[in-house]
DNA sequence: GTCACGCTTAAGGCACACTTAAGCAACGCG
DNA sequence: CGCGTTGCTTAAGTGTGCCTTAAGCGTGAC
C-alpha cells in the first residue's frame, strides 16, 4: 500500500518510477540501468534494504539513496547514513516531504543548489518543472524539458551526445537516428538560437549568461 | 545553550566550527570563508535564518545548509528544502544525528569536487570539458583535446606515439600518416608553442610548468 | 652526406549537424 | 467508435568543417 502511494505520489510529480518489491529485482534494475534516486524501504521482511544499499556503494555506484523506514531509533539513523544513504525519512511521512527531500538530493547531486537556473532570459523552475523564456512560459513538451533541464543544470559544461540518450532513454540501445537533434532544434525555435551551442563532434552546451 | 551542544558536539567530531548568534554575523562569516557546511537555526527571534539561506543561494554559493529549528510542519520543511537547504532536522534532535547528516552531505559535495589541470597559462577544466589558454577558449576539436587531456593528465611524463593513437582510435589498425603530427601542430598554434615538446624517436610531452 | 624523423601547409572526402517533412502512437473530444 | 490534436521518432536532403592524407622542407644523428 506504501509503495503504490509513493508510486503514484511521485509520478504526480511527474517523476518516472520503477517499483520493485525484493532485493534481486532491485539489485537487478540498478545494475542494468540508471537512476536519479533510489528511494529504500528497509521494513520490509522479505529483503534486505541495507545489503542493496551496501552493493551500490561497493560498486562505486553514486545513485542518491533515501531510506524510508519506521525504525526512528538515532542510531538507525546514523548506521543508515553512514551505510551511504543520503537521507533518512521515519514512517509514516508525508508523501511531499519525500518529494521535496528528493528535489534537494538531485539537486544537489548535479551541482547546483538552487532551485531556480536562470540563464540569460531562460528560467527553469526545478519544482514545478516548467521553463520561461522572456517572462513568457516556453511551453516545452517532456522530451524538451529532460534535454534543456539537463544541459541547464550543466551551464558551461559540454554534455556529450550519449549522456543526453542516456537521460531520455536510459541504457537502452541507442537509437539510430537523429531524434536529439531534432529536440535541439526545436528547443532553439523556443528558447532562442544561440542559447545552445554545440561543438562538432563533442556535445552540446548552454553557454553561461555573458 | 542549543548552539553550544552543537559547536561542542561537532568539535567532538573534529570539525572546524565558527558559531555566530545573528544575522548580520552570519553574513559577515559567509562572505569571506569558505565552509564546508552550514547548520542554520531557524528559531532565533534575533535572525531571519531564510534570509541567510537565500543570500546565499542568490550569491551563487553551493555551501550544503542545514535547517535546524522547531517548526516542524510539513510545510515548513518542504518550504525550506525548496529554498535551497540540503535537509532539514526538527528539535529537539541528537547531536550525532546532526554529525551523520553532515557527513552524508558533504560526502555528497565532495563527490561534485571541479578538477582542473593547470600548466603554465593552459587550464584544462575537466568538469566543462574546455580548454582556455590566456584565460580565452582555446576551441580545440574533438581530436585536439583528447590528446591534449591525455597529456595534461600526465604532465611532464613522456608519451609514446603509440598511446596516443590508441587514445584517439582504440585497438584499430594503426594509421599509416602523421595524422598526430598535425593534431599536435595545431595544439601548438592553439596553446602556445613550446607547450607541448618533442623527444625525438621517443614520444611527446607536456612540460611541468617552469 | 645521407637518412630518419618531425614540422608545416594545402586539399579532398566524409562524418556530423541542421532543417524540413512525413509516419505513428497516445490522448481527448464529439 | 471515429476523428483531430499533440508529441515523438524516422527519414531524406543539404551544407559545413574536421580529419586524414600527401607532399615538401628543415633539422639532427650517424
Amino acid at each position: 500500500m506504501l509503495g503504490e502511494a509513493v508510486r503514484d505520489g511521485l509520478r504526480q510529480e511527474s517523476y518516472v518510477v520503477d517499483w520493485v518489491r525484493d532485493t534481486g529485482a532491485a539489485l537487478a534494475a540498478l545494475s542494468t540501468a540508471s537512476f536519479s534516486a533510489l528511494v529504500l524501504d528497509l521494513g520490509l521482511p522479505s529483503s534486505d534494504g541495507f545489503a542493496v544499499l551496501r552493493w551500490l556503494r561497493q560498486n562505486g555506484q553514486t545513485t542518491p539513496v533515501v531510506i524510508v523506514t519506521a525504525r526512528d531509533r538515532v542510531t538507525d539513523r546514523i548506521a543508515g547514513l553512514d551505510a551511504g544513504a543520503d537521507d533518512y525519512l521515519i514512517k509514516p511521512f508525508d508523501i511531499d516531504e519525500l518529494g521535496a527531500r528528493l528535489r534537494a538530493i538531485t539537486r544537489r547531486t548535479l551541482g547546483c543548489a538552487e532551485s531556480m537556473l536562470i540563464v540569460g532570459e531562460v528560467v527553469l523552475d526545478l519544482r514545478q518543472r516548467v521553463v520561461t523564456c522572456q517572462g513568457e512560459p516556453a511551453g516545452l513538451t517532456a522530451r524538451e524539458y529532460a534535454v534543456v533541464e539537463l544541459l541547464m543544470r550543466k551551464v558551461g559544461c559540454l554534455v556529450t551526445r550519449a549522456e543526453i540518450e542516456e537521460e531520455l532513454y536510459g541504457f537502452e540501445d541507442d537509437i539510430a537516428s537523429n531524434a536529439i537533434e531534432v529536440h535541439i532544434h526545436n528547443l532553439r525555435r523556443k528558447l532562442g538560437p544561440g542559447f545552445i551551442t554545440n561543438l562538432k563532434g563533442r556535445g552540446y552546451r548552454v553557454e553561461t549568461a555573458a
